[in-house]
DNA sequence: GCGTCACGTTGCATATTACGCAACATGTGC
DNA sequence: GCACATGTTGCGTAATATGCAACGTGACGC
């Protein structure tokens, strides 16, 4: 067997179990593409069919893949919904900030994300919708630059100067015409951030949405997380934000308040 | 190597991976208890630490797992909920619930309804006749408001008491002399409902048709959507209405299932 | 309707890879 | 400070995962 060296994606540390790690590649390519076959993720692992098949059927076995029909393209399965399930039971912020969400969620009809810290960007807990029919977007695991949301923002409006700049340090993508990527107009929006206690953002991320977010906080006044609601647009217009910021920033309140923050 | 045979959990098909089938385990193990430690899983597992140990370093590498310090015990990492945002994407309440709507219209000979909160109303999204000898009415596209049909009281027993009064707070319709429409009475039942684990409505949207609805939750235990099973009066009789229900609850749970719920 | 193709699956032989062992770090409690 | 428990790491062995090739199946096109 010949194995191509530098998988490019992990350096394994020690000892790492090679087929462990092929399968994890495997969940990440069908999280990525949604739906794929043995012979698409073979060709991305740089294997055999069979290999790839083998693992697949493992994973499948256990509840971790599913496959369309008998024969069919493999897509993820609900094993790791329970998973996840685990996963946000074990996060303080999650199960603080759930209820509130929700009942955020209910007022305002659009959408809700919690958002934390995590390595220079924005890393989305959980998300509760507003109207269950129709599942916009999920952004939970995702991680997205901090420069470009209102949680990024308000993730950044807890920092220092020196903070800011450090996080903003790398390079800034421009998703739309409206994504702002000038570091000193960046400072200025955080420090109006700071004073207004939210972050609207319309259309900086992608055209056609609109965002606002407020800080969570703990006792210690530090921004811990950053809760949004979100919605289209056409329908989540200048008005509705402005009555949805207000509810959103008592639920932060709330939510700090379970921190052990308070108003001063 | 002696490896015990009837690992006791999973019957692998053909050709299995035991180390990938193994990693799964570690993280079913860690799922269940929180927190783990190196030793505890490769007791679990019948395995030697060593073994363990690195397949569990194989999945911190990717982020499936963290470990709380250096040499500290493991729980579940943010990784999963990438793959978990993955999946909630590509779930639709639609394509999941159609096949055991169909075998719970197949076993009780009558018509499925799959209704979702959409607006402060329920919105009717799939339906699946038993006999389509007498084809009653198509529901599907419709919004009915909540107040009189069973998935209305079905989906409103998943909003907090402030959401219900909001979603009530319309002008309620009177369809038929059972049509409920006093705000007590309805907050009444939709705590039985939420007592009871399912709504059975009889007459209050059209005299002479009867139906029972369950919930769909999600992880968070989340009421998603609501599926009825409704028939006319004369031959969906309290009995066999009786009947239908403990099938319905079960079809809804086994739903409820393929979007991560578990039961508690 | 038949031939061709593409794809997923499965015996089998090989040797690569994962395993158990034992020794080594590193804390932790008595 | 000693004994213990726990997580990690070389090392040699062989069990296990892999590539190969053949098979089963379904889809498409001629």
């Amino acid at each position: 067997m010949s194995y191509s060296f530098g998988m490019g994606n992990s350096e394994t540390h020690s000892g790492s179990v090679q087929s462990v790690d092929r399968a994890v590649t495997i969940l990440e390519v069908i999280a990525r593409t949604g739906l794929a076959g043995v012979t698409d993720i073979a060709a991305e692992l740089g294997v055999h069919k069979s290999t790839a098949s083998r693992i697949v059927s493992t994973l499948e076995a256990r509840g971790l893949v599913e496959q369309d029909q008998h024969r069919g393209k493999y897509r993820l399965g609900l094993g790791i919904l329970r998973l996840a399930g685990a996963t946000t039971a074990r996060l303080d912020i999650v199960q603080e900030a759930r209820p509130i969400a929700k009942r955020l969620a209910e007022q305002t009809g659009e959408t809700i994300n919690v958002a934390v810290l995590s390595d220079g960007a924005a890393l989305y807990l959980d998300q509760v919708s507003g109207n269950a029919s129709v599942q916009s977007h999920n952004w939970v695991g995702q991680r997205i630059p901090l420069h470009a949301t209102s949680n990024g923002k308000v993730l950044l409006s807890g920092l220092s100067e020196a903070g800011i700049r450090t996080a903003l340090e790398t390079k800034l993508p421009t998703y739309t015409p409206h994504t702002v990527t000038s570091i000193p107009h960046l400072l200025t929006e955080v420090a109006e951030v700071v004073a207004a206690g939210h972050s609207i953002v319309i259309d900086e991320l992608e055209v056609g949405l609109t965002a606002v977010s407020a800080p969570v906080r703990n006792a210690h006044d530090d921004v811990i997380a950053s809760i949004s609601v979100s919605g289209p647009g056409f329908r989540f217009t200048n008005t509705k934000v402005d009555a949805a910021k207000d509810l959103l920033v008592a639920a932060a309140a709330d939510i700090s308040a379970r921190f052990g923050w308070r108003e001063h």
